[in-house]
DNA sequence: CAAATAAAAGTGAACGTTCATTCTTTTTTA
DNA sequence: TAAAAAAGAATGAACGTTCACTTTTATTTG
């Protein structure tokens, strides 16, 4: 009796082309047909890797999530402090955003679209609670405003989404300076 | 004389039609016979106000683009001082992104996707010049920090979108204590 | 250890459905 | 009553998925 023996990495080529072509053309506008091609793979091949276009989407949205929140919080320890860990933590997941921008707007637009179902937006949630963690530590020495952590990520993480797209679309480029700039602005939105 | 029998109640119906339909269920996904069904006309229709589904939803993010930065804009008087202006603006956004959320919602999917073409982007940029004004008007004063525009957007309008649709997503509910906390974290972070 | 066999993985073509768009006909308007 | 607007049915292309089959890999047997 042979145990299942499917390759990674045929698994990995799917998912890295369904990144590519649905940052492209949109989700709904990508044929799977397209997706096998470009993965070097039948068709029916994705069959045996995932259940339907569906699955396919939720399981690569929870793959990239995962990579995203590891990245984000490698090196990160609770013995920091507040500050040098929201620091350390912001500048891993600027570093992310706009270096490892293919994933980051695959998530973009999972976020901002109804292309994901429920369970899976939800399961990608549970990665952030270090850094959730980190700010009731930080509203506990009254070091971060004692505000909803909704609006603490508003201002202190969501703005780097926002500066990827425009950085995707070419209409401006982020450098050293700016990114100092931008974790200024942050760091001051939140803290008390 | 031809040109303007055609009814603008059923332009606008497509066109409330189509914000409805693509926030629930994407563009891609919402065939014409729906639209054409939800604004009582036949699919045919659809063709003598718009020459093909592309030109459809262009034309919507248009329309609803200027709806909002109409929105944004009015009463706002470039006598107000700076910070009494933005001010002004921020809450006019906010109360737009909060109650007009089906609007707003299309809008994000739109900024975050590729279903709108790069012209109709350009074009529905065009309409934010008032703000881009003021902030320079700041910068001169040195009230605001002098740094790039794209930084002030993310940091003081960006993060109501993430709001909007937290709360559209039923996660969290947005209360008048927070608007203003939010906009004072707004304000924080970009001014000097 | 081969040869034989079984199981798994992979494939290309085909199916049934859905969809954007067009065509033909009917209704409305001026 | 003629021209514009609207309707519904028709069309052809594209798509997700399945099916019947082949190739590859693992296991058993002599």
């Amino acid at each position: 009796m042979a145990k299942l023996q499917k390759s990674i990495d045929k698994r990995n080529a799917l998912i890295d082309a369904t990144i590519t072509l649905v940052n492209n053309a949109g989700f709904h506008a990508t044929p799977m047909s397209k997706i096998a091609k470009m993965a070097n793979v039948s068709p029916a091949t994705i069959y045996l890797y995932f259940e339907n276009k569906q699955d396919l989407v939720n399981k690569t949205y929870i793959d990239v999530k995962a990579q995203y929140t590891a990245f984000a919080f490698k090196d990160y320890k609770e013995t920091m402090s507040v500050e040098e860990g929201f620091e350390h933590i912001w500048k891993r997941i600027a570093d992310f955003k706009l270096n490892a921008s293919e994933s980051a707007m695959f998530l973009s637009q999972c976020d901002n679209t109804p292309i994901i179902d429920e369970p899976s937006l939800q399961e990608g949630i549970k990665h952030l609670q270090p850094l959730l963690n980190l700010w009731k530590r930080g509203k506990a020495e009254g070091i971060i405003k004692p505000i909803s952590d909704y609006l603490l990520y508003a201002y202190a993480i969501n703005p780097l989404s926002f500066l990827m797209t425009a950085q995707k679309r070419g209409t401006f480029k982020l450098d050293e300076k700016q990114i100092e700039e931008a974790y200024e602005a942050a760091w001051s939105s939140i803290k008390k």
